[in-house]
DNA sequence: TCTCTTGTTCAAAA
DNA sequence: ATTTTGAACAAGAG
């Protein structure tokens, strides 16, 4: 899930409940979930505040009222938060809690414990050593254009790569290339300016929608190709409905393309000649 | 029981 | 040397 949208939701969420309470402890369950050593971590936190937040791409940034302190935190797969009271359940799989002094909790889901949360000093030095791109929202075509010319795959694995562009996972980029009406095939230094330009709007209509829906993909519009995806499906959904082009009509082809699961109209994403 | 998975990394291959 | 590919990671869901 946690895909651009998802984490901004999640930092809206972070932002609204959990600022401004100082941290008396940090519960984690599995180190290997840090990036940063457990007892650093403590030190440097316990007692200090959340101040803020910062998204870019799939990246969380919480700031704290020390300077130089920032916290980072990355969903993975299946991460997710939850602020609860202390008095309650621990949630299911929160293998990281940050404890604050006023009886509530911040939990961080991680299911399947491909979620990180480590301390940074930087964000600039962050974003530069892992080579993050600028994020899906805040791209220019120019710059986004750029990016995808210089490369030579396919252009879904172009656009699934954090270093061209930020934010964008694997349903997204199907649900991007299908608004585009672009081939998840088609080579990336192959794309004509009309091509580019598709993509960046439909990069920008596809992440807004997103985070308008607050991601949750059953209240998407039926003109998404996303109601195809089977996690989709609600016991109110015609779910053989789903499987057709919602343009078109002609029966959504699914495949593998850069080793991950792909679905697209085979009649309107066309490769040009 | 078996297959699949929304992400990233790293080593191998091209 | 650089770019691309694909396995590995871990564990839950269906």
């Amino acid at each position: 899930m946690p895909e651009l949208p998802e984490v901004e939701i999640r930092r809206q969420y972070l932002e609204t409940s959990s600022l401004n309470q100082p941290i008396a402890h940090i519960e984690v369950e599995d180190r290997k979930l840090l990036t940063t050593d457990y007892n650093t971590l403590l030190t440097t936190l316990v007692g200090r505040q959340f101040t803020g937040t910062r998204r870019v791409g799939k990246n969380l940034f919480v700031l704290t009222d020390a300077p130089d302190v920032i916290v980072h935190m990355h969903f993975g797969m299946t991460g997710d938060l939850e602020y609860y009271h202390a008095s309650l359940d621990r949630p299911r799989f929160a293998r990281i809690v940050f404890e604050f002094s006023n009886g509530f909790n911040l939990g961080f889901l991680c299911p399947r414990k491909f979620e990180r949360v480590g301390l940074i000093d930087s964000i600039d030095a962050f974003l530069e050593r892992k080579k993050i791109a600028p994020d899906g929202l805040d791209i220019s075509v120019n710059e986004l254009s750029e990016r995808i010319r210089r490369k030579k795959a396919f252009i879904k694995p172009v656009l699934l790569d954090q270093s061209v562009v930020a934010g964008l996972g694997n349903w997204i980029v199907d649900e991007v290339l299908f608004q585009a009406r672009v081939h998840p095939e088609q080579r990336a230094d192959t794309l004509t300016n009309e091509q580019l330009t598709a993509l960046h709007d439909a990069t920008r209509l596809v992440l807004e929608t997103a985070i308008r829906h607050e991601a949750t993909y059953r209240d998407f519009p039926n003109s998404f190709l996303i109601h195809v995806r089977e996690w989709d499906d609600s016991p109110y959904d015609d779910v053989e409905a789903h499987k057709f082009c919602p343009r078109c009509r002609t029966r959504i082809e699914r495949s593998t393309v850069g080793g991950r699961t792909t679905f697209f109209c085979p009649k309107e994403q066309n490769i040009p000649v």
